[in-house]
RNA sequence: GGGCGAUUAGCUCAGUCGGUUAGAGCGCAUCUCUGAUAAGGAUGAGGUCCCAGGUUCGAAUCCUGGAUCGCCCA
């Protein structure tokens, strides 16, 4: 009778147990179980960053959501307390555009009419729309994190710390007001977003003007007087903000004359901007231009002077290309990203000083009146720029102007073409923190490590301020009053207490547009002024930057949990945060504490199609992360992810893709637990009464050799953040119990073999323990099924980490095995090679191996036998007759001995007499080799003997060792192997008949004489395998059972289950 | 245009310090085994290791240049 050692295997798929376990899980509270048992443990942090929840999830969040649980879990495991605290990133520009679109909303104009009081009620509204599916996923992949008690940055308290940050900022000088050139349209008066931008690019054919800047005479140099700088623009209304022209030092420029004029050109240039009429008179490197200077303004200005008023400097720019254009850049800071720049780092102004840049154009896109003679005039005017171009015609400074075709942005809601323009803005002084955000940078683990000195290193290497303010709604307000009376006077708050300090009115919620009443009297002395809240919100980087200490609303309270829980050990996002979060939180922590707020980074791929395009809404290949759970469930979607490759990698991905890993790993794993089971159940034995370990056969403690290996490689893998081969070491070891130790100890498992089922049963515990950060579900059902009574805990996550057992391992054993399932291998192979069925037993296989090759294969000869269904193994040496050998050179060893001569060398080894060679060299000598006058003495260490192909012979071999077949078969094995047919034959009619695995049977054969003559040669045999408690030989009328056909031959067969 | 990364069998991926015969799984074909059966085993076909130079006795691996793809930035 079937006993019941093991509760049966459950016959559910795996999304069905892994419903049930979730269910266990929440039922007795698993997960916080697991976190109050190592409540004294050390401390563990991890940092959850914060997704938006105005989206539904897909499966790029399933990726980085395991990935932050993964690592958790194993510390856990541990030992180590690990909290884990959900986060919501609630403020926002992709919030705004989202609302924006509901209502039908197209400008900043539109939005105020409508009301920011009611606008951002909505916006606080929908970042949470999709938080039930994000939580409902979030459960079902199994990402353990605390839900109930998130951080949300929209929150009063998380607004508060922000506050005090940007307080802290502000007290040590580095939070200031400048300029930021953005993307903007006049008409609208608004700036664009980059993603607005590239909404609205047209092809469009504007001037380009090709013009003369004057040197100013009397300079040393390359230059004479009368020379001037050639310089290219698509956009002549800049010209009156220039005030610089850059030059690359590296790139070589000429003086040439064209058109009667003397000019200076970057010499790959000089054909497309000159034409062919021109001469080359000099040559020179753009670095002997830098300090020179030219006679400006370019035109007049009210305040600037006449043209050759002032003299503007030629600066260097790395951005200078010879791509177009003539090398010569002109630089107009006001409206130009790189101009800004290059003007800031040549000290041409302070960009702390909001008045010291110069820009003559209004934020309707209108010249000011410090432009003589275009007062007033809107900048993107056809007519404007006609005539501007007359006026450096007028002035002999139009070198020539022709029409260009390139791709410019206009903007997408009105069609006006975008100005580059600088908008005042505030900004923390990053820069002044660079070295020590590269410093801290040093001691961040990175994965993959290119990151850390590659993409990352060079943007902080290159770092600028971090432009701060939003001219936003939806964000955390910033905290800067400024008086009505006096600019200068400005200050900023650091708390909502402080508020009522200062004499205003804290509102409830400290967003706007309430926050924006509140007004106070300006403190300067004699001064009376009120002070008033700048409009600008921050970035939300910077909210997210902040969650290290804003989580917790430190330091207004938690000040202790704030300090165990900086910084973290562990953060983890996809790379597209290396600008993002990454940035945001290590110049935040840099700034406020002076080092980084993580110590290692995973930085995870992206999500590709199978084709290995971009998933995306609009190309219609997004896998919805639901889709795959429902048919290869949440272990699946993680062993896929975690083991499939390097997480960085990218993925391509696809629902079969995930399926490949259930079939490859998790079914293996569940068909070795269910044949455990069944046949544990089936002779009622639970390996309790088995021997310890260590006096176990050789097959077992093999086995358990192989466990202890994975322990440590998985937690080797696992410390340095790898899944991917500590899941494949995983992988390995289930394949090896699956397809090696099961299927050759089969027989020991039918018998019930107490310590073949100890054996297994201790393997598939700890694996389900090595396997529960990564496939938590099937882990804990494997683990609640199989793990003994007396220490069974209620959960695996509730276990400790399995810690290798150094006792257990035997080395020379595991290569003992590899060396003897080789030869198994090689055994199969022959008979493939033969035709021969592995069910025909034969008499004999022929081992050539020598030293421990042989003594390996003798351990293990009965398996091997067995395996090969051969009788006996017989041995032969390098002394007999199949073993010719051969040597092989050790490239190596010899290569860097031999130089030259090596593939001389190479020719001269394999001309040697093998057997002589082997000899002297097993004897400890060496041989000498003669190769082009040099003489070199060869050592064992040079020569691998290696066996040569043998003829006449069916003989499989590999390396060192082969294998033959003896083919002959006599009439005994004939009977033998008609006798295991028979058996074959029987075991399909009683699966046939619908028998369980242990019943025994009343067995009634007739047939072919041949067959029944066999089966009744190995009664008992053919008994024993059948269960069959009788066997009944006869030619009597069959009306029931079945009719086989055995080698052509014909059975009968009735089976009836014996009472 | 700049930075970073990738490119190995039809597909998905390994490939150690540079070592001469580049592997695995899937898929395919042929065969086999089967009371673990959504499995297992064997054999086979399938390779310009993206291309071109270079270094070296020897390069998938190191160097230079280029191509293609992706990401970030402009």
């Amino acid at each position: 009778m079937a006993g019941n050692a093991f509760e049966p295997v459950a016959r559910e798929s795996f999304p069905q147990i892994e419903e049930r376990v979730l269910a266990r899980w929440k039922e007795l509270g698993i997960f916080e179980r697991s976190l109050e048992q190592r409540a004294q443990g050390e401390p563990y942090v991890f940092y959850e960053g914060p997704p938006t929840a105005n989206g539904r999830p897909g499966s790029h969040h399933v990726l980085s959501r395991i990935f932050k649980d993964i690592f958790p879990r194993y510390k856990t495991m541990q030992g180590y307390r690990v909290d884990r605290k959900a986060g919501w990133d609630c403020h926002g520009l992709p919030v705004e555009l989202e609302i924006e679109k509901q209502l039908g909303l197209s400008s900043k104009h539109e939005i105020e009419n409508y009301g920011i009081a009611e606008f951002n009620a909505k916006c606080r509204e929908s970042v949470f729309t999709y938080v039930e599916d994000w939580n409902k996923l979030t459960e079902r992949i199994g990402f353990w994190i605390d839900l109930d008690d998130p951080y949300v940055t929209l929150s009063n308290e998380y607004v508060e710390s922000v506050w005090w940050s940007l307080k802290q900022i502000w007290d040590k000088d580095l939070l200031y007001e400048g300029h930021r050139v953005v993307p903007y349209c006049p008409r609208c008066g608004t700036a664009l977003s980059s993603h607005e931008v590239a909404l609205g690019y047209k092809d469009v054919e504007d001037p380009s003007v090709y013009v003369c800047l004057p040197l100013t005479a009397g300079q040393d140099g390359p230059v004479e007087d009368g020379d001037s700088l050639l310089v290219w623009t698509t956009t002549p209304w800049t010209l009156p903000g220039n005030v610089a022209v850059a030059a690359a030092p590296d790139v070589t420029y000429v003086r040439a004359t064209a058109k009667g004029r003397t000019v200076i050109v970057a010499e790959a240039l000089a054909e497309r901007a000159l034409g062919e009429n021109h001469e080359i008179l000099a040559k020179f490197p753009g670095s002997e231009l830098i300090g020179l200077t030219y006679d400006g303004p370019v035109f007049a200005l009210s305040d600037r002077g006449e043209p050759g008023a002032i003299k503007s400097p030629v600066i260097a720019g790395d951005f200078v290309t010879t791509e177009d254009g003539t090398g010569l850049v002109h630089i107009a800071p006001a409206f130009g990203e790189d101009d800004y720049r290059a003007a800031v780092a040549n000290d041409l102004f302070d960009p702390t000083q909001q008045d010291t840049l110069y820009n003559p154009v209004t934020l309707e896109g209108k010249f000011t009146d410090q432009v003589t003679g275009f007062e007033g005039r809107f900048v993107k005017d056809p007519d404007l720029t006609t005539e501007l171009i007359e006026n450096l015609h007028a002035r002999g400074l139009l070198f020539k102007d022709k029409k260009y075709e390139h791709s410019y942005p206009h903007c997408w809601r009105c069609g006006t073409p975008l100005i580059y323009y600088a908008k005042a803005s505030w900004y923390i002084k990053t820069t002044a923190v660079r070295d020590e955000m590269l410093r801290g940078n040093e001691g961040i683990n990175w994965y993959p490590p290119h990151i850390k000195h590659g993409r990352f290193g060079n943007w902080l290497e290159n770092n600028i301020d971090w432009a701060l303010s939003r001219e936003r709604y939806w964000g955390t307000p910033l905290p800067v009053w400024t008086c009505d009376k006096d600019r200068a006077h400005a200050t900023c708050l650091g708390s909502f207490a402080e508020v009522a300090e200062r004499g205003g009115a804290m509102p409830d919620d400290p967003h706007r547009p309430y926050i924006d009443d509140v007004t106070f009297a300006c403190d300067e002395p004699g001064c009376g002024g009120i002070m008033h809240r700048v409009p600008e919100v921050i970035d939300a980087w910077y909210d997210s930057g902040s969650m290290p200490f804003a989580q917790w609303h430190y330091p207004f309270e938690n000040a202790d949990v704030f300090d165990e829980k900086f910084p973290a050990q562990y953060i983890c996002e996809a790379q597209d945060q290396t600008r993002g979060w990454f940035y945001s939180l290590l110049a935040v922590s840099t700034i406020l504490f002076g080092k980084p707020s993580y110590e290692t980074v995973l930085c995870l791929g992206l999500i590709l199609d199978p084709e290995g395009h971009k998933m995306s809404k609009s190309r219609g290949n997004v896998v919805a992360p639901w889709d795959v759970i429902d048919q290869h469930g949440a272990d699946a979607f993680r062993w896929y992810y975690f083991t499939s490759k390097e997480p960085w990698a990218g993925y391509r991905f696809s629902i079969e893709t995930v399926g490949e890993s259930v079939r490859k790993f998790l079914l293996t794993l569940w068909n070795t637990y269910g044949f455990l089971v069944l046949y544990a159940n089936a002779g009622n034995e639970d390996g309790a009464g088995a021997r310890p370990a260590a006096e176990r056969d050789d097959f077992d403690r093999w086995a358990l050799s192989r466990l202890q290996q994975t322990v440590v490689t998985v937690t080797e893998r696992l410390d340095d953040y790898d899944t991917t081969t500590a899941g494949r070491a995983i992988d390995a070891l289930v394949d090896d119990l699956s397809n090696w130790y099961v299927r050759l100890n089969r027989r020991r498992f039918w018998d019930a073999d107490a310590e073949a089922i100890a054996t297994l049963r201790t393997c598939l515990v700890t694996v389900s323990q090595l396997l529960a950060p990564f496939t938590p579900f099937i882990a804990d059902e494997i683990y609640g099924k199989l793990a003994p009574a007396e220490t069974r805990a209620e959960s695996v996550h509730l276990t400790d980490f399995p810690v290798a057992d150094a006792t257990l391992r035997d080395e020379p054993l595991e290569a003992a095995m590899e060396t003897a399932r080789e030869a198994v291998e090689l055994g199969r192979a022959a008979r493939a090679q033969a035709k021969m069925k592995l069910r025909q037993p034969l008499a004999e296989a022929v081992v050539v191996a020598t030293g421990e090759e042989r003594e390996a294969i003798g351990r293990f000869e009965q398996l091997i036998a067995d395996e090969l269904n051969v009788k006996s193994i017989r041995y032969v040496t390098d002394a007999d007759e199949l073993a010719k050998l051969e040597l092989k050179p050790n490239f190596k060893t010899l290569g860097p001995r031999l130089g030259k001569n090596m593939p001389l060398a190479k020719d001269a080894i394999a001309a040697l007499d093998g057997a002589a060679a082997a000899a002297k060299l097993k004897a400890g000598e060496s041989v000498a080799l003669s190769i082009g006058g040099d003489d070199y003495e060869l050592t064992a260490d040079d020569l691998q003997v290696v066996l040569a192909p043998p003829e006449g012979y069916q003989l499989e071999r590999e390396g060192t060792h082969a294998v033959a077949l003896d083919l002959t078969i006599t009439d005994e094995l004939k009977r033998e192997g008609l006798a295991r047919e028979v058996v074959h034959a029987i075991q399909n009619a009683r699966k046939d008949a619908g028998l369980a695995v242990e019943d025994r049977i009343v067995l009634r054969l007739g047939g072919d004489a041949a067959l029944l003559d066999a089966a009744r040669a190995h009664e008992d045999y053919v008994g024993g395998e059948t269960l069959a408690a009788t066997i009944d030989f006869g030619d009597a009328a069959f009306d029931d059972g079945a009719v086989a056909t055995v080698e052509g031959l014909e059975l009968r067969i009735a089976v009836r289950r014996a009472d």
